[in-house]
DNA sequence: CGCGCTGTATTATGGCACTGATGCACTATA
DNA sequence: TATAGTGCATCAGTGCCATAATACAGCGCG
């Protein structure tokens, strides 16, 4: 569902979070480069750059131009913790919500590992 | 979240799913006029038609042209029924992913009522 | 009929997000 | 210096969304 009208750029933003959180891009080692994921990913190479532009700002990817782009120190741990909060705090109480208008009670889901 | 920069028609069709489901536009009631509600909500009425667009063709709401649109007997039920099944099948998966990878356990979810 | 309320169709317009092609600036390496 | 790899800036195209201004069609009621 919110995988088929989602933006690119958006898609591929969590598709990075996800794999620095689970250490598939390590602390300290290069990320691919925007030419690079873009031709993996079937993408245009601003497109990608637009994905990691949010990383940088937020200080969890740094930048050597010409280079390429690393990513920081503590930048998994720092960013779990940040997707915790807004989730907890934003996310969930909306799910919740829904959750109860369908009757969808925790016990049906559950079910699953 | 989902509640920001999402279309405008949208959120419409959002809000009046739930008032439909929670009864407070019951059935065999008719429902705002595209006018009014387009009034109330500070929107265009072409906008809210698209809103109520998609429920007509669900069969969810019935036209009489000229006079109004009415609640679909059944539509409370079936709209939940479609809802639920969406929600399991696709969107709680993503949701039970993102859990997963943010370390979110459902016990630090039930503190809440 | 005449009036006022319904939903609907048409056309046009502006704004905005997304995507894309091209070229430039920077760096490492030989 | 020459080359090839980086990220980045600029300009342009496209499509969706929302709005607006009308006009039309059906129904109820006095």
């Amino acid at each position: 569902m919110s995988n088929q009208s989602k933006p690119v750029y958006l898609k591929l933003r969590d598709m990075i979070a996800a794999a620095i959180i689970d250490g598939r891009y390590k602390e300290g080692e290069m990320l691919p480069s925007v030419r690079a994921l873009a031709a993996e990913q079937g993408a245009n190479p601003l497109t990608v750059a637009k994905a990691y532009q949010q990383f940088q700002n937020d200080g969890l990817v740094e930048v050597q131009r010409g280079v390429g782009m690393y990513v920081a120190k503590g930048a998994a741990s720092e960013l779990r913790q940040r997707e915790r909060k807004t989730f907890l705090s934003e996310e969930w109480p909306e799910i919740r919500e829904r959750m109860d208008r369908l009757g969808i009670t925790p016990a049906e889901l559950s079910a699953e590992t």
